[in-house]
RNA sequence: GGGCGCUUAGCUCAGUUGGUAGAGCGCCUCCCUUACAAGGAGGAUGUCGGCGGUUCGAACCCGUCAGCGCCCACCA
């Protein structure tokens, strides 16, 4: 094992006695992350093979891997952070562990930075020619590389950085050419020509599903194509009417009276002369526009279809780059025209032409590009598709057997009715940066060849005609192709004997937003069913979007993305990472990110820091300390006072509480949990108590130390997943540690016998006690070295019992002179100048003469009495229901039924305090 | 046109086997008590969107209405 050491722990070594460090006086993260993180790094802690693995169990997860060229946004860090505090948990569970890093191409977003680069200079990539081009993109690509992992670091994640791949790298390609070759030999891989989504700017085709529809205001223009004859004339209306020189037919409904006989007859294409027949079809409908639709098999996928089933040739008008092509269907003016230009100068000449009937405003949706925005234009054209509704059934069998869920469950309805009415995927890509297609052309037979298997050569002859005339397809793979195959490309497939693909597939969990459940989750599940015979995860964890205060999703755009990076660099890592996992709701609800929010975690490590820094403060120089964890060797619970073994019933409690919410997935509760028992139990109480115990010395205080530190080691490794670096920070610096780092030390177990829910009733109610004689006090003023006299009146044994153990905690928690405690309700007799509480059964009196004002406390005490009464009621009432009483469950009738009877005495207290005030 | 989510304290939100509501922030009062003022102590605050139903009992289940947000769908 590598030799590092912490700053911080200069001397570090880790031992089982020796005197405990001090931590700084104010807690600076920014101080302990890099260390910290230099320290995990050289232990190489963060490999599967260092891990503790004693569980026997194995678990996996890989990253969503950042575009390779992206920056680090609020998306990720919530993203990895849930991952990381899944791995970093199953790691000290002792787990085998493997959480894959790596980075993907993102073909289209990446190409389109570097083209945009390129053209600053003033150059293209068509200048450059491919090869050159390719040669840029890498250059830049290795270039940038590092900046988003080293971003990533920043978030404290715990990856495998050594086994890091890139979707585009030498054996991730392999998985893609064996998976596309795969897949075309069993038909599933097919090249067609339909109308795809076309981005003119990209000059690309995109998926269906690449393709955003936005609501737009625009026009229906109504344009007149005469009968030949001049005699009528049939009105189309269409929002596209620059595209009406690649019409081909009119099409009317076969039951449409209006039209009925112009059926088979043919209409004159104004602009154009050209004559087009009017065909029927069902498809048309008789109510919207006029009832008579242009047919555009080239730029319309609806009308393609129509197309062929009549039989008709598709007339291509608009080119790649969505200019109106130079052909001599198209009037000379609108030649080589952009299509929106020429929009406007086709509606001007067919005003002109008196063939503009009308232009209606109308709203409708526009498919843009995901990637640039730019309005798609359908295009015919040849591409690949992959056949997905075998693969869909596949997946949505796995997830009838219950081989894949989703949490929370609801996703999966989108997931069926995405899988259940999927189309076919297309997945070239007319662009140079990617996985060029491992299928080549013959240019003498026209046949299509793909290799047999991923290791064999690229042919250099045609298979059919034996020519040497062979190209390879140009185009690439669209990127969710290789994102697809990742659970199992990143972990050695096709090589099924890969020692990570036998050890880590299929992977446990895949942490995810709900925005690509279809781009990715859905792929990856179509591509592991066929190409593995598995479901890649087993969960799948969706949790929602980070917004803005507003509750805007965060854009570029709208200038209001926060960097997570600053937000670490202003809290700390931990804070931050805290706030986050904090705000997770098991219903996976969109995050609103406001700034006091964070601050939430910022204090919360705060608070941590001081609180261990009072523990180490009180071990200094103590030898004599031996503690270990808790669960490792129990404190022998006799040798112990009352709030001792509250205190580690309540940490076992919690530990019970902190294990199910990870089970479940149940991270913001997890989260709330800690907060409460470190702050309200452990720092309010138990250290507050621990001060009295430790000026006691000898064994009280040896014993208080030995808790404390027992149940601070504890709060550390509960902590660690979500907070990673102040708990190892804190950790290295305690004097008796059971691993060189928490991150291989054991996560805590719950030991139920500790668990002492009459010690904890006891003890709570002592505290009870102490805030209401905090409370008469604070409402009289009584100034804070003043002491008051106390006598509580306890009928309730338990109550009593408690009370007489407790006269010095209670002393040591609020200033009290003399403190009397009797055994029965007094009936009347104490002091009227008293002033009074009530907790559980018991009576709290202050005798406060001169100070206390009747009249406040009468006020005081009757809305008490009112509040009672009104529950006093409710109860009453349930309790006289005979159906209640027949048909609730046993414990809560007692619950009912105890509570009351607690109510009676609180009342009866009052009442008889009122009556002695008037 | 379908589907989903949300509506709870002034603000932001928790609250799954249905058992009389919680947190953080903010607010009011007091306190620099040697872990922490990034703190401590005490306190106030709710027709759980409206209506109806199921139930002994509903924030939670069902129906319905209203407002907000999101996803999907080839209507030219």
């Amino acid at each position: 094992m590598a030799d590092a050491s912490l700053h911080l722990t200069d001397s570090q070594q880790p031992q089982t006695k020796q005197a405990a460090d001090t931590l700084s006086k104010s807690y600076e993260p920014q101080t302990i992350e890099s260390d910290v993180y230099r320290f995990w790094e050289a232990h190489r802690h963060f490999k599967p093979e260092s891990g503790r693995n004693d569980s026997g169990k194995n678990f996996s997860m890989v990253i969503p891997p950042p575009n390779v060229t992206g920056v680090l946004h609020m998306g990720h860090a919530l993203d990895n952070t849930i991952q990381d505090i899944l791995i970093r948990w199953h790691r000290m569970l002792g787990d085998k562990t493997l959480w894959m890093a790596g980075t993907d191409h993102a073909g289209i977003a990446t190409q389109n930075v570097v083209e945009k680069n390129l053209k600053k200079e003033g150059k293209s990539k068509e200048e450059l020619g491919r090869e050159a081009f390719l040669k840029i993109m890498w250059e830049w690509v290795d270039d940038r590389k590092s900046d988003i992992l080293n971003q990533f670091k920043r978030l404290g994640v715990s990856p495998d950085w050594d086994r890091q791949r890139f979707t585009l790298d030498e054996g991730l390609s392999k998985a893609v050419r064996q998976a596309f070759i795969t897949l075309y030999h069993q038909n599933l891989i097919y090249q067609g020509t339909y109308v795809v989504n076309w981005c003119p700017r990209c000059t690309s085709a995109i998926s269906d599903i690449e393709t955003e529809y936005v609501d737009e205001d625009s026009y229906l223009w109504e344009i007149s194509y005469p009968l030949p004859d001049d005699s009528a004339a049939l009105v189309v209306a269409t929002t596209r009417p620059e595209t009406m020189f690649g019409d081909v037919a009119v099409a009317v409904n076969p039951n449409d009276p209006r039209y009925k006989k112009l059926i088979g007859k043919t209409v004159t294409l104004p602009l154009a002369n050209r004559l087009i027949p009017v065909i029927a079809d069902e498809y048309v409908d008789t109510a919207f526009g006029t009832g008579a639709l242009k047919i555009t098999p080239a730029h319309d996928p609806n009308d393609f279809k129509i197309g062929q089933k009549h039989g008709l040739t598709p007339l291509w008008v608009l080119d790649e780059s969505g200019k109106l092509k130079t052909e001599s269907i198209i009037p000379e003016a609108l030649q080589g025209l952009e299509r929106f230009e020429a929009r406007k100068l086709t509606e001007k000449m067919l005003e002109e032409g008196g063939f503009l009937v009308r232009k209606i405003e109308h709203s409708h949706r526009v498919g843009h590009c995901q990637r640039c925005q730019t309005v798609i234009e359908p295009l015919l054209s040849k591409q690949w598709f992959v056949k997905t509704k075998p693969l869909a059934a596949q997946c949505l069998k796995a997830l009838d057997e219950e081989k894949i869920r989703f949490i929370p469950e609801r996703w999966e309805k989108d997931y069926v009715r995405w899988l259940s009415d999927i189309q076919d995927w297309c997945i070239s890509r007319q662009l140079w940066w990617g996985h060029q297609i491992p299928a080549w052309h013959c240019a003498d037979c026209q046949g299509v060849v793909v290799p047999e298997k991923a290791e064999d050569a690229d042919p250099s002859s045609c298979p059919l005609c034996q020519s040497g005339n062979l190209t390879q397809d140009p185009d690439v793979l669209d990127t969710w192709f290789s994102s697809g195959l990742w659970p199992f490309s990143t972990m050695g497939w096709p090589d099924k004997k890969a020692p990570d693909f036998r050890d880590f597939y299929p992977t446990d969990v895949l942490v995810t937003g709900f925005d690509i459940i279809f781009f990715w989750v859905a792929r990856m599940t179509m591509f592991g069913q066929q190409l593995t015979g598995k479901s890649p995860f087993h969960t799948v964890y969706i949790h929602g979007l980070i917004r803005d205060e507003k509750g805007q999703k965060m854009s570029k755009s709208k200038g209001n993305v926060v960097d997570p990076v600053k937000l670490i660099d202003e809290i700390g890592c931990d804070g931050f990472r805290y706030a986050l996992t904090s705000l997770i709701t098991y219903g996976g609800q969109d995050i609103k990110l406001a700034k006091d929010k964070l601050e939430l975690g910022r204090v919360f490590s705060n608070k941590l820091w001081n609180a261990s820094r009072f523990v180490l403060m009180n071990l200094e120089n103590n030898e004599a300390v031996d503690s270990p964890a808790v669960d490792a060797q129990p404190i022998d619970l006799a040798m112990l006072s009352d709030m001792d073994r509250w205190i580690l019933s309540r940490y076992h409690q919690t530990v019970d509480k902190v294990n199910t919410q990870l089970q479940e997935y149940r991270f913001g509760e997890y989260a709330d949990t800690l907060y409460e028992f470190v702050w309200s139990g452990f720092c309010d109480w138990y250290v507050e108590y621990a001060k009295k115990q430790l000026k006691e010395g000898g064994d009280i205080a040896l014993n208080t130390k030995r808790v404390l530190l027992s149940v601070l080691n504890g709060i550390l490794r509960m902590l660690h997943p979500m907070m990673p670096y102040i708990t190892e920070a804190i950790y290295q610096k305690l004097p008796h540690k059971a691993a060189v780092s928490i991150m291989v030390d054991r996560f805590p177990t719950a030991e139920l016998g500790s668990i002492d829910e009459r010690l904890n009733s006891q003890v709570d109610f002592v505290l009870e006690t102490v805030r209401a004689i905090r409370n008469i006090r604070q409402q009289y003023n009584v100034p804070h070295p003043q002491g008051v006299n106390v006598t509580i009146e306890a009928p309730e044994p338990l109550e009593y019992e408690a009370l007489q153990k407790a006269l010095p905690i209670i002393q040591h928690f609020v200033r009290v002179d003399k403190l009397e405690v009797k055994a029965t309700l007094s009936g009347q007799g104490h002091q009227e100048a008293a002033a009074v509480n009530v907790v559980r059964h018991s009576r709290v009196m202050i005798p406060l003469e001169g100070i206390i004002d009747v009249g406040q406390e009468k006020d005081r005490l009757s809305k008490k009495q009112a509040s009672l009464q009104k529950e006093q009621d409710q109860i009453y009432k349930m309790l006289s229901n005979f159906d209640f009483l027949e048909k609730a469950p046993p414990e809560v009738i007692d619950k009912n039924k105890a509570r009351l009877q607690e109510v009676n005495q609180q009342l009866k207290a009052l009442n008889e305090q009122l009556s002695s005030l008037s």
